[in-house]
DNA sequence: CGCGACTGTGTACGATGTAAAGAGTTAATT
DNA sequence: AATTAACTCTTTACATCGTACACAGTCGCG
């Protein structure tokens, strides 16, 4: 009766399908093509993940797949809600500040674990159940500082995106491929003086584990702190 | 006597190469590729960036493109900085707070124009111009804070941040598929109190122009108060 | 003039996503 | 028990796309 908008892949995630009463048993699961195509990813990246790929660790033609998932895109949605995993528990009793800051301590660990997540495309919002796990954990904790729903929810995107931008930087700073001595070679002082200042002084230097704990602690009191203002001017809007 | 690390069509960007003595001339700049395969991506997303589909705009073959760009990815790269373009002047007379703010604005309103940027897939740091135009401008806007180097740096990458997540955003919960009411129908209000919540509550409906200016200055100033704290705390680290 | 450097072309191939038709399998229906 | 509908997986085929390779034409230096 309704048809929910939501692709096949997900639908099944979801594990809202009545099995259908004829037919052969489906030799696979979508949680097992889901789980495989992440492997993949981890190993390879987003671009990894094929219908052959897939198929082929399950012992599946490639047409197969198209029983379970819409196609490569719906694969990898699927894949990208495997690879988020269910949040882990919060501590209830503690403050918002504590809730929030654990939440995106672990929203950082579980995307840095399988950055090329940051790599998918999406047409339309998230809408796997580990996506949405994750929003709810996430709102429970921001509920905590008392903001009207809207409020919170604007403060938990701030916080989403710190996290997210974090992983991405990492990638693309992280492991020097002499990106710094490249730039210096075409960037024009006179041009551009802040960038070319911080490249004499190494500000780019390949930091070898970038983001640090510091790093990241640093942002995230930005980000916290921020939220914090916004608590004590009384939650306008 | 140096490689740079750079792509042809990166460098080509930039300039720095000398004119070949011999030969033809190129019948296209590296400028007018990037231009069209920005073209072609505004239009029709990331992916409608075909080398077939840019060159056969230039009244080129497709293999003739390799003369100025390494690969898809590279060609896709020097569109993406072509979409950045350069960064407005900053009013230098005012005080960070007013200068970051505008940086920020201003890169919202340039990758709201072009939010496909935001599907590329880099492989190390951009590296384009305009890219590190953008960079230099904001690290002279958050240079007036005062803040030592690396914390001017990663307070501009929260802001950064920021700008990207929300363009992400906007596109994701922005012209509404009916999101919300695919997910009311598969959610349990028991296993997501909060997410369920918020979807009775119709926090996620369809906001019709989303991100709002509200929604952007909400967040900024989320962000920016962040970083006033720090300043305030005198920065350590 | 001719040689070398360079630009663009034509052809070919492999990888990939997916449409279409069919063979085999299971359970409800007769 | 036979039939039939619903379902899963396979086979085959094809269009799209990135790119390697060999080559033809063009310009400037010696």
């Amino acid at each position: 009766m309704e048809q929910s908008g939501l692709s096949r892949g997900i639908r099944a995630l979801w594990g809202v399908e009545e099995r259908p009463r004829r037919g052969p048993k489906p030799t696979v699961t979508v949680h097992e093509i889901a789980s495989v195509a992440m492997e993949i990813a981890d190993g390879d990246g987003i671009q990894a993940i094929t219908m052959a790929a897939v198929a082929g660790r399950l012992g599946l033609t490639t047409m197969a797949l198209y029983r379970h998932v819409d196609s490569r895109s719906d694969l990898v949605a699927v894949a990208a809600d495997a690879a988020l995993g269910r949040p882990p528990a919060t501590s209830r009793r503690a403050g918002w500040r504590r809730q929030v800051g654990e939440w995106a301590r672990a929203e950082l660990a579980q995307l840095q674990a399988h950055a090329w997540v940051l790599d998918v495309i999406l047409e339309g919002p998230p809408a796997g159940p580990n996506n949405v796990a994750w929003m709810d954990s996430g709102m429970q904790a921001i509920g905590r500082t008392g903001l009207d729903p809207q409020s919170a929810a604007s403060a938990l995107l701030v916080v989403d995106g710190f996290v997210r931008s974090m992983v991405g930087q990492a990638r693309q700073y992280g492991p020097g491929t002499g990106w710094a001595r490249a730039l210096a070679s075409v960037v024009d002082p006179d041009e551009f003086p802040a960038v070319s200042t911080a490249l004499e002084a190494g500000t780019f230097d390949d930091d070898e584990a970038f983001p640090s704990d510091q790093d990241v602690e640093f942002g995230l009191s930005v980000v916290l702190d921020g939220i914090e203002q916004l608590i004590a001017a009384g939650s306008r809007r």
